[in-house]
DNA sequence: TTCCTTGCAAATCGTTTGCATAATG
DNA sequence: CATTATGCAAACGATTTGCAAGGAA
């Protein structure tokens, strides 16, 4: 198993990510840090996002706007998505993990767990609506 | 608004997909219907899925294995995706759909719904890890 | 005849990967 | 020095799209 080397970009990546909580996608990464280091590569954020979220630093976010979201924020909670700006946003919410033995009960199979998130109007889209 | 006109192809599609209850993708659509119309293209199918899905006729099952899947079953039900074989399976389960208001409290945004879907080991897949 | 739909191929988009070079331990 | 990480560009896989030709109303 590969044995992990530092590096200034990565740091970079995680610092951006737990800067911000409108969970970016890795574009938006990229665009964010190439002020600080011009030469960073695109290549260069997907692979740490991916290495990220595999060392369980980060989580990745697949909504259905076809492109992955990232959040340092590994605790385990819910996520809005809005249909109109596409904006993602935290719910603040009670776990609703007990749907797990719903889902089981009169499954043969073996739940491991839910993904779940919420869609709609975000509060600005909705204000601006009316 | 476009005057929808009648198609072998979209028929064929569409009564495709009826015949099965394991959610192909557009390529399994396509493959699967290169045998009666060997002339039909991707294009056809893809526009096709994205058209009766518009309609209301069939829905488009956006899980995290990245390829969309298509269910001519539009009413109301949950799916489970396997993480071993990536198969995917529809659940009997009453509605959840009061984690709405769960999500609603304290959000000031409009929530519209949810989506949600859950993951683990098939019936074949459990079995066969023993 | 109108104009929606098709087949085909090229284009797009997000993401991954190969490779030579740079940086880390 | 041994290896991991980087930048760059090319490769990828899924999906979309432009266009000329075919088919439905």
């Amino acid at each position: 198993m590969a044995a992990l080397k530092h590096s200034k970009q990565r740091d970079a990546i995680l610092a951006f990510l737990m800067t911000r909580k409108d969970h970016p996608t890795a574009d938006v990464v990229y665009s964010g840090l190439r002020e600080e280091y011009p030469n960073i590569s695109l290549g260069t954020v997907y692979r740490n996002l991916t290495l990220l979220t595999d060392l369980g630093q980060i989580q990745r976010l697949r909504l259905s706007d076809g492109v992955d979201h990232f959040d340092a924020d590994t605790s385990q909670h819910y996520h809005f998505l809005c249909t109109k700006c596409g904006c993602v946003i935290d719910l603040e919410m009670e776990t609703i993990d007990r749907i797990n033995q719903l889902a089981g009960a009169g499954f043969d199979g073996q739940i491991a767990g839910n993904v779940t998130y919420f869609y709609g109007l975000c509060p600005a889209c909705k204000k601006e609506n009316k």
